[in-house]
DNA sequence: AAAGTTAATTATGAATTCATTATTCAGTCA
DNA sequence: TGACTGAATAATGAATTCATAATTAACTTT
């Protein structure tokens, strides 16, 4: 009899923090946007206590901003933001890149080939969406890889909040060779095992995405005014 | 008439989240503790309602174990924890270390020479309380002068989870040595506005904190069997 | 006496209720 | 008309209540 896997037993307030997480990073409520508790309770089927308690610990996580008798507000990323988020997600990911490169087994490494290999199809046919999604899938296996919790948990968390930018805003046709190309050298270097390389080249390849992102959002800017 | 000093208004579960993380920071709680509702809300004076919507948040930092219809514990940093918080906590060192050194003005790199004058004297007074006091403040004051709230946030919330053990090894007068020199090294490289010099020393400097207390650790285990 | 079973107690999760603070909107006055 | 006042309404913070799961205590049964 296999108990390993035990029975999953889930309070309504995870469940909530988790659904509520997820309309947000998924631009479901919008930035800026109040969040009415009762709304949100009838739509949900739940009643206020469990929600409450959800929208406390996003408030920790920073996807919401409570006010003292104002409610929760879904938290606007500005470029400020990025500004600072990216530079810490690219550290965390450069130590990341080290660790896995000593830490991973041969099975994950070849997860990784896979899925890189699916996002050079996903390029080859310009789908977008398969293509965010093996990225996304390569960058957390090698997260995964360093063994480290704690590294993973913070580094999900900041994923998160910038996620929604990045679907935003489409990347052009020439940071997308770039970004392929980046990551062949990263595969190269995992191949190699080249802690430090690795590393170094995550790093890279996170505050490219920066300015990249930045770029973009000017752009975007300029075309309102 | 100067209204720039707005009321405090302040929530009561804002409120227990800081008193409760200090209790458990601070050993009041301690880990492995069971954190039994109905008495924390008696001698806090607040009904059940903001108190467990505090320990959801104090929960997703990392500080309680939630677990469904059996509730609180006060979380035990185990040492795999400290071994890959330390490392976390180092790289994002290194990073405000750089950031700093670019952005800091003299007001601030002049407080952070006051308080490094004190941490001197409260060494050579062996006054292990005043040292740490200027320890943290060097240190906060570094990751404050990076200008980055994400990456102070992080930062603060990791060095809380591990300043408990870091209280309780007391370190020895070797590595205690080891530390003002780094200390001063770190110094140096500031005021010669050395970014990258500080970044890897900061990092250094925190990796060898956590040798020197998985040393202490050993020692302490040895001592008990 | 020890292990197992069931009943009583306690603690927790969630819903509801109550009190207070914001917000809205009609009415007033310049 | 437009800004101000204040009552009515709605939303939030917190206490209380209720239902259920966990723990403890008592009681068998061997």
């Amino acid at each position: 009899m296999n108990l390993t896997d035990s029975i999953k037993r889930t309070t309504l307030h995870e469940e909530l923090v988790e659904r509520l997480r997820n309309l947000v990073v998924e631009d479901v409520l919008k930035p800026g946007e109040k969040v009415p508790e009762k709304q949100l309770c009838d739509s949900l089927g739940v009643s206020r206590t469990p929600l409450r308690e959800a929208l406390k610990v996003l408030a920790s996580e920073g996807f919401v901003v409570l006010q003292a008798n104002r409610g929760a507000r879904v938290s606007s990323v500005t470029r400020e933001e990025l500004e600072n988020t990216f530079p810490v997600l690219a550290t965390l990911e450069q130590l990341a890149g080290e660790l896995a490169c000593q830490r991973m087994n041969s099975a994950e490494t070849q997860q990784i080939e896979s899925r890189h290999k699916d996002m050079l199809n996903a390029y080859d046919s310009r789908d977008r969406q398969a293509y965010f999604k093996a990225n996304q899938d390569i960058h957390q296996a090698l997260i995964r890889g360093s063994r480290n919790d704690i590294l993973e948990s913070h580094h999900t968390l900041l994923a998160a909040r910038v996620r929604r930018a990045r679907f935003m805003a489409n990347l052009s046709g020439e940071r997308w060779a770039q970004a392929i190309d980046e990551h062949e050298t990263m595969m190269e270097l995992l191949r190699a095992r080249d802690a430090d390389g690795l590393g170094k080249s995550m790093k890279l390849h996170m505050m490219n995405k920066l300015s990249a992102l930045v770029k973009a959002l000017e752009a975007e800017d300029e075309s309102l005014s």
